[in-house]
RNA sequence: GUCCCCGUAGUUCAAUCGGAUAGAACACAAGCUUGCGGAGCUUGCGAUAGAGGUUCGAAUCCUCUCGGGGACACCA
């Protein structure tokens, strides 16, 4: 708070000064703060001459100059240079900035917000696809809630739909038992379909068939779903355990067969659905091609099912904010469910957003589940824990833990990695999958970051920290007043990583907090400092331990107790 | 064919919604242990696909070319 108020006051004063020297009336909108690229020009800087040379016909550099003149505060010093007006904080209120980071408390803003993610398929293994939203999604929800929001998460299980007519008559025509199947089989199943239907295009309709009989509640169709939910359902929970993922309401699909009935009323009352081709579409002109809702065999599609969510979730908790955590495939079909909902007046476009998350694609090539080009969780995280542990045997640290402790540190080890290397990523981009990076212990990585917290908190650990009294001088070396500058940032990256829907924003901010802080304890004892400079020190480190703490907490990242 | 996203060191990613000398990591090369955890630290090498335009200022905005990805009604 101290910083935001030390901000608003700055932004008055030079509104006051530009008045007085250029006559120049500005908003306060107008005057932006930003960090320096160069750290030696100071630690923080505004372009406001840039903005208005041209309206009081001076030169950037002359205005800045001025600017720079007028003011003069006990706190920090102003030059200019170039055009930019520099301020450099006094080493003693950098640190008393820095104190302000600490209170993570943030008012309740009475707004709400409901996150859809994860949203896995029953009958398929756990895919990194899904991976990916349900790592993101779970982030930005926990972002949010931090934020002061209440927030409400969502899996929208993909338990319903053609897919399992599909699946139902491949089991039917091959005469398996459902009970005899495990996951992979299924999965197995639904790709041996796609390449006998290739030959012969008649067995689709059979799978459409079967998907109407699953609507209309043939009892042996249903039977076989269920037990299809069963086992996935099972399987899931083994994976967000492991993931330590929890989501608020699991509600797929099939949740929304007996709301559908109402929606497609309402669109087709207030003249938004059309018939075409004997089905039902709504049409969006020449903007986009238009969204389907009833096959023309009366079936529903998946665009049905989202139109009675969106409904379902208005009516239950009429949140203010709609964030989907899907992939970016699903751009346009997420477009038009924004636009259909605005055209039935029930929300507006801006009240949605779609974190369009990019694909993840093999250095071979696209992946495919056809050509046994996926890749499994499981897997990945086996091979992550083999690596976590060969590093681990060579560390003296943990030479005294116990066979369980070490596992257990293994696992958090290999799950903070997974999750770090998919969180740094801005999701819109597709990520090249590389076993090399996802499994990198080492540099930009999850355990870079579990590491560097563990080695504060072991210092931590050492001492008793004594309050800085007000009196106390505070006197900074170059490698401590990064840290400290890193760490008045974060109330920042948290707002921006909130507004853009980016943890990547955090991810890359908790990856330079922990640079900067080991980059700070390599050159500089803490615990043997001397006397008057001590207590900062440790208060340095105290602080980086808790924001490092609190990044992690927030990216969904676990911290195992020794590494 | 139409629409959307992307193109930054050898590789994988950053760049605070137009700001100062474009930052990291991996890889490669050279160093750092008498101090708190060496999964660490320091140094070096090296990039905005191409051509125009907008302006004080462009990786970022506009146009075109080339290259990659995705979506376009009975899959989800």
């Amino acid at each position: 708070m101290m910083k935001h108020m030390f901000e608003k006051s700055l932004k008055e004063n030079l509104r006051t000064v530009l008045c007085d020297l250029f006559n120049a009336k500005i908003n306060l909108e107008e005057i932006e703060f930003e960090i320096p690229t160069d750290p030696s020009h100071g630690d923080l800087c505004t372009n406001i001459a840039f903005r208005i040379a041209g309206k009081v016909k001076k030169s950037p550099v002359e205005v800045a100059e001025k600017i720079a003149e007028r003011i003069s505060e006990d706190s920090f010093e102003v030059k200019s240079l170039n055009g930019f007006v520099n301020f450099r904080f006094t080493d003693k209120f950098l640190f008393n900035l820095s104190k302000d980071t600490l209170a993570f408390e943030r008012e309740r803003l009475g707004k709400r917000v409901v996150v859809d993610y994860s949203a896995p398929n029953i009958a398929k293994p756990f895919g990194i696809g899904h991976l990916r939203s349900t790592i993101i999604g779970q982030a930005i929800y926990n972002l949010y809630q931090f934020e002061g929001w209440e927030t409400v998460g969502v899996n929208h299980l993909g338990d319903w739909g053609t897919q399992y007519g599909k699946l139902i008559f491949q089991i039917k025509r091959k005469n398996k038992n459902i009970k005899d199947l495990s996951i992979g089989d299924l999965e197995n199943l639904y790709v041996e379909f796609h390449k006998e239907a290739k030959d012969d295009p008649g067995l689709e309709e059979g799978a459409r068939i079967w998907f109407k009989k699953l609507e209309d509640g043939d009892g042996e169709a249903v039977s076989i779903w269920e037990s299809c939910v069963k086992k996935s359902i099972k399987q899931f929970e083994e994976t967000y355990s492991l993931l330590d993922v929890e989501i608020d309401y699991c509600m797929g699909e099939s949740f929304y067969q007996d709301k559908m009935k109402m929606v497609l009323e309402e669109a087709k009352g207030k003249e938004i659905a059309k018939e075409s081709k004997g089905a039902l579409i709504v049409d969006f002109g020449n903007e986009m091609p238009p969204a389907m809702l009833l096959k023309s065999d009366g079936s529903t599609t998946y665009f049905t099912r989202d139109l009675a969510t969106v409904r379902y979730r208005i009516d239950r908790w009429n949140p203010d904010l709609f964030i989907y955590e899907i992939g970016a495939d699903q751009k346009l079909h997420m477009r038009q469910l924004f636009k259909t909902v605005e055209m039935l007046g029930w929300k507006k476009s801006e009240e949605f957003f779609h974190v369009a998350h990019g694909m993840y694609r093999l250095k071979e090539g696209k992946m495919s589940t056809r050509k046994g080009r996926t890749i499994h969780l499981e897997y990945v995280l086996n091979e992550a824990m083999r690596r976590a542990e060969e590093i681990m045997m060579q560390s003296e640290t943990v030479k005294d833990m116990t066979e369980k402790q070490k596992k257990e540190a293994i696992k958090k080890i290999a799950v903070g990695a997974v999750k770090y290397a998919d969180l740094k990523n801005h999701y819109s981009r597709d990520i090249v999958f590389d076993w090399e990076k996802v499994m990198n212990l080492r540099g930009d990585s999850g355990p870079y970051l579990q590491y560097s917290l563990l080695r504060a908190r072991s210092v931590l650990n050492k001492c008793k920290q004594e309050p800085i009294s007000e009196e106390s001088t505070i006197k900074l070396n170059s490698e401590e007043r990064a840290v400290l500058k890193k760490l008045i940032e974060f109330d920042g990256v948290i707002e921006s990583a909130v507004r853009n829907f980016t943890p990547s924003s955090l991810a890359g901010f908790a990856f330079e907090l922990a640079k900067d802080f080991n980059a700070f304890y390599s050159s500089h004892p803490i615990l043997k400092a001397p006397s008057e400079i001590k207590n900062q020190r440790i208060f340095i480190t105290e602080a980086t331990h808790k924001v490092l703490n609190k990044s992690l907490d927030l990216l969904g990242i676990p911290i195992p107790e020794r590494m």
